[in-house]
This record gives C-alpha cells, sequence and structure tokens, in this order.
DNA sequence: TAGATTGTTAATCGATTAACAATC
DNA sequence: TAGATTGTTAATCGATTAACAATC
C-alpha cells in the first residue's frame, strides 16, 4: 500500500495496541491475535487488522502476529522507539505527580526541564530537577530542541504558557488545564480533563 | 423529538460545549452561537446544533443560545447540576494530585473518601481526608452510597483494586493505571492515560 | 425590514463490520 | 491435512456536513 495519508482516528489507537501488548508481553506471551487483542480493548478484531494493515503485513495466516515484533513496528511508526525530551510548566500539585509518574518510563518520554513562575518554587528541585522560572522557557526549550511540551498550570495562566511555548518552538502540547487553547495549525495539542470523562460517565448514571 | 438513544459520541461532545460556555460566562459574555463554540473547540456549527437538538431547542433563531440558560441544561441532561461523591483509591503522587485538584470544583464532583493499601499512609490526612484502608472499600463505599470512583494505584494492582469497587457497589471507574481494566457491562470505564494523547502526536513529529 | 442564526432535512463522507479467499 | 487466522474486498452503517426555510 502506498502512503496515502492514514487517518487520525486510526493513528490514535495504535497507543491502545501498544499498550495491550505491553500487558500481553507482560504475562509472558509471545504471540497474540486480532481476536485477543479486541476482546481485551473492546475493539473488533476486524477494526484491528485493518488498521494495522494500514502500515503493513504483520501477522502470520493461521498463527497470529509476534508480540514483540508487532510491538517494535508500533513503536518505530508512532516515534517512540526513542525517548523524547518534554518540557513541563507548572510546578504544582499535577505537575509534581507528572514528574514522578512512573508511566512514561519505557513508553517514550522523560520529562527533561520544569518551569515554573512562582519565586518560591523556582530554584526548588522536584525528583533531581531544578525548577526553572517561565521567564527561561524560550531560551531552554529552543537550546535543548524539545518539540513537546505540557501545560500544568492554572486554567487562567494556560493560554499564556501556551504562546511562549509556541514561540519557543514546540510542536505538541498536552493541556492538563480545564479549558480550550489556541494554537497555530501548525501545532498538535491534546487535552487531560478528567472531568470530560467523568461527566461523561454521570449521564448513564 | 422522542427520547430515541442519543449516541454515545454526542455524549462525549457535551463536556466540551459545557467547558466551552464556561469559559465565555467567565468572559462576561450573555449569548453564544454555535458559530462561535465551533470556533472555540474546532468543531462544525452545524455539528453542535445538530447534537443540541437530540435534546430540545434550547437556542433562538437570528440571536443565538443563552450561555447561562444553555448551560444550566446541558448540567441537567449530564446530570451534574448536583455534587457527586467519588472515591479515591491510591494516595500516591497520582492520588495526591486528583485531591488536591481544582478543576473538579462547580463541575458535579468531589472526592469524598481515600483509601490506599500502604499502612506507612492509613490514618495520614491529604487536603482534610483520612487515607483509609483498601481493606474498607466495601463497607464505606456501599454506606456512602458512592457511585463513581478514580483508580489511582500501580498498574498491577488495578484489576484487583476494580473488582472490589464493582463489588462495592461502584458504576461508573475513572482510571488513571496505565493498563486496560474488565469490568461486567454494567460499569463504565473511562481511562486517563497521558502517554496514549502523547504517543499519538509523536506521530505527526 | 434586513440581517443573523437556529432548527431540520437531505446529501455526502468516512468508518466499521461482515465475509471469505489465501495461506500458514 | 485440518484448523486457525490473516489480509482484503464489498456491504453496511452511522456520523458529519451542506444547505436552506423558518423565525427571531
Amino acid at each position: 500500500m502506498p502512503a496515502t495519508t492514514i487517518p487520525d482516528i486510526v493513528i490514535g489507537r495504535l497507543p491502545l495496541y501498544l499498550r495491550a501488548l505491553t500487558q500481553f508481553e507482560i504475562s509472558g506471551n509471545k504471540v497474540t491475535s486480532s481476536h485477543e487483542m479486541g476482546e481485551y480493548l473492546g475493539i473488533s478484531s476486524a477494526q484491528i487488522r485493518k488498521d494495522l494493515l494500514h502500515f503493513g503485513e504483520f501477522g502470520k495466516q493461521g498463527t497470529g502476529y509476534n508480540i514483540r515484533y508487532l510491538k517494535k513496528q508500533l513503536e518505530i511508526i508512532l516515534r517512540v522507539n526513542q525517548e523524547w525530551d518534554v518540557a513541563l510548566v507548572g510546578a504544582g500539585g499535577v505537575g509534581n505527580a507528572i514528574v514522578n509518574y512512573a508511566g512514561f518510563r519505557g513508553r517514550g518520554f522523560r520529562i527533561a526541564v520544569v518551569f515554573d513562575n512562582d519565586p518560591a518554587k523556582i530554584g526548588q528541585k522536584i525528583n533531581e530537577l531544578i525548577i526553572l522560572s517561565t521567564d527561561q522557557i524560550k531560551i531552554k526549550v529552543s537550546k535543548m530542541k524539545i518539540r513537546i511540551a505540557m501545560v500544568a498550570v492554572p486554567s487562567d495562566e494556560a493560554q499564556t504558557v501556551t504562546n511562549t511555548l509556541v514561540e519557543a518552538g514546540i510542536e505538541s502540547i498536552l493541556n492538563y488545564a480545564p479549558t480550550s487553547l489556541t494554537v497555530p495549525s501548525k501545532v498538535r495539542i491534546q487535552h487531560i480533563d478528567p472531568v470530560v470523562g467523568l461527566q461523561h460517565m454521570t449521564y448513564y448514571l
């Protein structure tokens, strides 16, 4: 298949496949099937096969998919067969949890620098990282060639911080503030807002 | 329109509309339009109008939507015109950030009880809340009639904790552990995994 | 009234699923 | 070989968008 544009919704499922494969690998399995993955993730087996076929033929008829091989391929496709340095802005409760979060390990990301605008926090350490002033975002981020950032500041500061990050050359932003952010179209943004998920579920209660 | 089943994907957008309306209200606006909301959220105005029409006619031709009124209606639809007590399991970094998170306020949720299995943590306080033993989940959750829980424990403990929560009568779970969880079909589950969003974006880097 | 924006339908678009030949 | 599961196409399904009459 030639490199036609692959639907974004397909790309969005690949991290789930990767996470499932990691689980299966931990369980000691060597091989899996589209049916098993689908069962585990609540996705149809046909969809999983079709999604994977956008990128190549990774399976073997009658056998299924070699877990280690497929995992490696997905890591290459998602570009997480390397470790990306990430800039974090905001060293409050959420920022602290992010720095100490174990879930980034081995999944392609490393918090490389932390910024905050609170003079009482600047110069303090979280987990080996010295908190820098937000005044230094532009210099540091461009010097370190960081392309990914997380925003963990209060909602009313989020847009200002985002503007600075974009100026500094950031291309992907994970936003923890419960507010929408405006960014140039070349910049990708994803939101983490627990309340969105909760409110989605309360509808059904 | 009769109460046909409304697509889940529509329900999933309502919290975003609610968040946008809150923003507009803070900005001091009284009225908005499907076009303005769409611009702000990156969603087409036609889709917003159609989504809202599943629930009633909330706008006025030529004028748009009264922000305060539409917000109130969406809160009722999503059942967040009340405050839900939420049980949190896990008092580590993520758990602490959740308890101290300001974003729940006024959006329908309140952390009412915290559990952990670490003897060193049990009896300690986070933000007025005494950490209870996970042994007490069943008793406490059912006595307090709590229906929503958050799981913020390490991946390898998440399924066990989830099973206990389900036994205790929990109907909606927000899972912060980077792993899939199996629950009975009557129980709703949503995942918060920052790496999924990050890996989605690195594909495009 | 003129201008604006909703409510609403029809058309389009794209994603999911069903089905099965190929093949391990 | 028989059984299993992928790769792949065609059919179905559902969601999004375009368009405009209704109406404020």
